[in-house]
This record gives structure tokens, sequence and C-alpha cells, in this order.
DNA sequence: CTCAATAGTATGTTTTTTGATACTACGGCA
DNA sequence: TGCCGTAGTATCAAAAAACATACTATTGAG
């Protein structure tokens, strides 16, 4: 199994888990790879707010910690799928528990 | 109860749990509370990366969602405890998944 | 020969987050 | 009178994250 290295500040694993599912994006990411695979512009369809550059950084990232799995088919026009490793599937409970957690504590506001 | 408002831009209530326990701090600073009530210096202590400025700003912010509890002493010299509110102790089971994640996929590097 | 479609890359800017350092208020104690 | 310890504030600097906009490569269709 692959194990990343991340710099521990606080000596507690919670650290390391927010670097790798932390940020703005990566947690909506995440839980829309829950459901099935996506290719790059649908995810940016169901993502608005976030910009091409946004997204594809947050997917290389996600993929150098082997949460998500990078499709490359060789096709024209390109067409490239998204999903999540085994890695990544072990994460659904917190995501789905981040999702409740959240709507059930948080009112939402466009 | 207390339903704070936050701006969403992907439809997803995730996003708004990581705009409350997300950043580098505090997924650490809510592990430790959950063990018990700390003063600020404690908590400073036990995580010796932070500074002060941030550790501050952090447990105010936590705070304003109603995570924590600041209960101030009116002694000389000053004491400050912090403590998880019912809904920060709601959030238990997300920070212990989080711990067990990082603890099983993440190797540690100080 | 040109164009459309997709998944990017390149470059520069703004915004947000975090850090470094120095300073304050307070009352008790020597 | 001057110093101690605690929990901060105040300022400024640095670093990281996110955004805006424009550009590229490919190739089958027309």
């Amino acid at each position: 199994m692959l194990h990343s290295t991340y710099k521990c500040n606080a000596g507690c694993p919670v650290e390391g888990t927010m670097e790798v599912i932390g940020g703005k994006w990566k947690g909506v990411i995440l839980y829309h790879l829950l459901e099935k695979t996506y290719r790059f512009g649908e995810l940016k369809k169901i993502m608005p707010g976030i910009t091409q550059h946004t997204l594809t950084k947050q997917l290389r990232e996600l993929e150098a910690y082997d949460i998500v799995n990078r499709k490359v088919y060789a096709e024209v026009p390109p067409k490239v799928e998204y999903s999540l490793t085994e890695r990544g599937k072990s994460l659904e409970k917190i995501i789905l528990m981040m999702r409740d957690w959240g709507a059930a504590n948080l009112s939402l506001a466009k």
C-alpha cells in the first residue's frame, strides 16, 4: 500500500487527513466522485464556481495522493475520466458524514 | 438551534463543513478539545507549530460557528478555557474517523 | 483549409491564510 | 516601584490558494 508522507506540526493524524481532503474544492470533488466516474468537463459543469485551472490542480493533487484515478483515452478530442481509487473509496464514510453534518447544521446560501 | 450561513458554490453541504473544520489547524484543535477542556496556553503548548496570533484567530472562528465555548475567568493573570459545545461534540465521529484514516494511510514526518 | 470540441497549459493578479515580532493590560508580590 | 505571568492585540511580511484570461494540441468533419 502506498503511504504518502506529510509534514506534521502537531503530532496528529487529523492534520494529515486535512491536507489530503482539505481546501475549498477537494471535498466536493470527492463527494461527486463517490456517485460515479466523471469526465473532466462534466466535473466542471457540476461545480460552476471552480475555474479550469483550479480543477486541474485539485485533481492532480488527489491523484498524487492516490485518491483519484485518471484515465486518459487516446481520442480526439481528448477524453479523460476521473474515478476514485480504493483508497479514495475508503474516504466515503468521512465525506458522507461531512455532508450530513453540513446539511444538519448549516443553512445554505447561494 | 443556531444555523450559520455560508456561501455555497457547489450546492454541496460538504463544502460548508469544510469551511467550518477546514484549514491547517482547526481539525487538530478540535481533536485535542475532544479529550478535555484546555486553557489557551495549554493549547499553544501541545501545538508547538502554531503562532499565538493564528491560534487566537482559529479559536474565535470556531467560537463564531458555535463549535467551541470560550470561558473567561475574571482573574489576574487572565485565565481562559476552551471546550466543545454540543455542536462541537457532534463533530466527534468525523474527527475521529479523520484521525484513523490519517493513521492508516499516511506516514508521519516531523 | 478551416473549424469545432476537449482537456488541458501559461501567465499574471487578487485574495486568503499563516507567520514573525513586538506590544498591552491587569493585579499581586518583593 | 518594578517585575511576573496570561491572554491576548497590532502591524507587517510571506506564502499559499484561488481566480481571470488567453493560449495550445489534436484530428475528423465539412
